[in-house]
RNA sequence: GGUUCCGUAGCUCAGCUGGAUAGAGCAACAGAUUUCUAAUCUGUGGGUCUAGGGUUCGAAUCCCUACGGGACUACCA
């Protein structure tokens, strides 16, 4: 039970002694006491004047005099205007201690036994990974993470979009200015390699488009008759009707990008359950569309086309079959969801897709339920806002886009520098010092993106690079390795940690403040999993490092002289690293011992 | 036209299931190292929480309107 359930439930108890009212413990209003104020916990006592019939200031004194006399655990209270400020005992601070520090399981929510899948990343292959794919990346992973440790079974996966017109274009551009290269030939990553090519595709095609305008043609017209996008539209035909040239060279090309995709999947620390490819699933739900139509759902146009007509709940009309019969993007997004959900016994899906395509959600919840799914309403999208530079949004055509693959490796590099600046590392061997880099320059990535609420477009300043002090990733990796270096002194003293063995000790204000902060990460876990905003995560990790650097900054820890308060402050310690490597793994950052 | 998200310090962001005097970081300035890691800590300055109305004992938070910004509304994916 948490302090604040145990208050309202005592503070409920008076009010029927009191007043003779029966109240709901739950509707009671109890929060951490400001720290301007003295008190740990504080009762909201405005809502209870109507049962009082009193002043504000009356009833709250009554209330505190009544919880002091009756309750052991509170020592005082004070009333400032309609806040009754409750004071725990250090007994009570002693026991909430104990029970924090002697619970392996500290932390983890107990299992809901519900099956989420989280759907993130789903890239396209015909472009390297840019910033915005990161936060794409960064998020999913981390609500995954954040699910499971709400107590979910989690599934993740990812649907790559490996077909269509702009492969097509990319493997059109290798064969006519490609000169064969590979990613061996070429010494570029797979990935990048092919999206060269999709660039040059577009440059012929701009090219072509120019003379025939220049010629006479009118622009639209230009746009539809350049030969080279004919072509493009030749090739996809190939590829649906399986001609073993385009084929073959479709899966060398995919692999290229697959093998570069997986070393950045790598560098970032990402991986899937399972994967599904477009190339799969791209025909589904064209039965839906059938069924649809049977059940009155869809309607047919005169050109043959397939409608479903929103405009009841105030949105336009939308395609699900084209007029020749094939399938538009949504219609394999129903036919997926029905797999999915039939095939997984889901409770819940969720989407990380950009908020571009909140309309595009809306439509296919909206469809799928009136389609007769229940667990329509078991589909989530969480929809992320762009990352935008000083000047707007990326742009590929001006160069502007962030890449991948550069931003990690220039976090690496500005890490080592910092890391050898400061010196503390020269006995480290390159093995380790590398892999520390790695873990600092990623670590300060992933902090910066995930601590933004997701759905906010955030903000990214490529010339200013991303901090290493105040709110960030690597504050809260040097808080820890400075607790883990104060734990190996004291190891090196021959001192054990015995959580369950320590007796009642005198707390400090500041020790009392750090047991409440670690007191709230199980419900901040239940919070952030609610909202699926990591970030609820991200801004407790550095609540409670900043509180610790605060308290290390004016407590000596191994200086401490009566052994039980030595043991207190290391037990306290310990737990608080634990805390942090718990809440940052949710956002896929570890803490290194040493810094 | 319709749908939807956002608007808090110079900048980047917390706070939003209504509670006390709206908080951090960065930047600026002034300090703290014989001491467990200065990637740290302390202090100063910095606000019409876009605006106006409403609900309430109480609104940055909820509702309405306006203004400003973004995204979507393709027989693209």
């Amino acid at each position: 039970m948490t302090p604040e359930m145990f208050i309202a439930a005592k503070a409920a108890q008076a009010i029927k002694a009191l007043y003779g009212a029966e109240v709901e413990a739950s509707t009671l209003q109890v929060s951490v006491t400001r720290k301007e104020f003295e008190g740990d916990f504080t009762l909201v006592v405005f809502p209870l004047l109507r049962m009082s019939h009193s002043t504000p200031e009356n009833t709250g004194n009554a209330i505190g005099q009544w919880l002091k006399d009756n309750v052991p655990e509170i020592s005082d209270f004070n009333c400032v205007k309609g806040f009754l400020n409750l004071l725990f005992s250090n007994v009570y601070w002693n026991g909430l201690f104990k029970e924090i520090t002697t619970d392996p399981s500290f932390g983890n929510l107990p299992s809901t036994g519900k099956n989420i899948m989280v759907e993130f990343s789903s890239p396209n292959t015909n472009k390297p990974l840019h910033l915005g794919h990161i936060r794409n990346n960064l998020l999913g992973d981390s609500v995954s993470k954040l699910l499971k440790a709400a107590g979910n079974n989690v599934i993740k996966t990812t649907l790559v979009n490996d077909r269509g017109i702009h492969i097509c274009k990319s493997m059109l551009a290798w064969q006519k200015v490609g000169e064969g290269a590979t990613p061996a030939s070429s010494g570029k990553k797979g990935d990048h390699l092919v999206g060269d090519m999709y660039v040059a595709f577009n440059d012929i095609y701009k090219k072509e488009v120019d003379e025939l305008i220049a010629g006479g043609m009118s622009e639209d017209e230009a746009k539809k008759e350049a030969p080279s996008l004919k072509e493009a539209h030749l090739m996809l035909q190939k590829w649906e009707a399986g001609d073993k040239d385009v084929r073959d060279l479709w899966a060398t090309m995919n692999g290229w990008v697959f093998e570069g995709f997986d070393q950045t999947y790598a560098a970032l620390g990402i991986d899937f359950d399972k994967v599904y490819y477009e190339h799969d699933t791209y025909l589904l739900g064209k039965e839906l569309v059938q069924e649809g139509l049977r059940k009155g759902v869809f309607v047919t146009d005169p050109d043959g086309s397939v409608w479903c007509d929103l405009t009841g709940d105030g949105l336009d009309r939308k395609i699900v079959q084209r007029s020749d019969g094939t399938s538009v993007y949504i219609t394999q997004d129903l036919g997926t969801a029905e797999k999915r959900f039939s095939e997984n016994s889901l409770d819940s899906h969720i989407y990380v897709v950009g908020n571009e395509q909140d309309y595009h959600f809306q439509v296919l919840k909206l469809i799928l339920g009136k389609l007769g799914f229940a667990w329509a309403d078991d589909i989530f999208h969480l929809s992320y806002g762009m990352v935008e530079l000083p000047e707007g949004k990326m742009k590929s055509r001006e160069g502007t886009v962030v890449d991948a693959d550069d931003l990690i490796q220039k976090m690496y590099e500005e890490a080592k520098a910092t890391s050898e600046e400061s010196g503390k590392l020269a006995d480290m061997t390159d093995e380790e010092k590398d892999k520390l880099y790695h873990m600092i320059g990623l670590g300060a990535l992933k902090y910066f993106i995930i601590k933004v609420d997701p759905k906010k477009t955030m903000l990214f300043n490529p010339k200013e690079s991303i901090d290493f002090n105040g709110n960030t990733g690597p504050f809260i990796q040097y808080t820890h390795a400075r607790i883990r270096s104060i734990l190996r002194k004291a190891q090196d003293k021959g001192i054990c940690l015995d959580a369950a063995g320590l007796p009642e000790v005198a707390l400090s204000a500041k020790e009392i403040r750090l047991i409440k902060i670690l007191n709230t990460y199980p419900s901040k876990v239940g919070e952030a999993a609610a909202a699926l905003s990591p970030a609820v995560i991200a801004n407790y990790a550095y609540d409670l490092a900043k509180e610790f650097n605060q308290y290390y900054h004016d407590t000596p820890i191994l200086k401490e002289e009566n052994a039980d308060t030595l043991m207190m402050r290391l037990v306290l310690i310990d737990a608080i690293s634990a805390v942090l490597r718990k809440a940052m793994a949710i956002l896929g950052i570890e803490l290194p011992e040493r810094m």
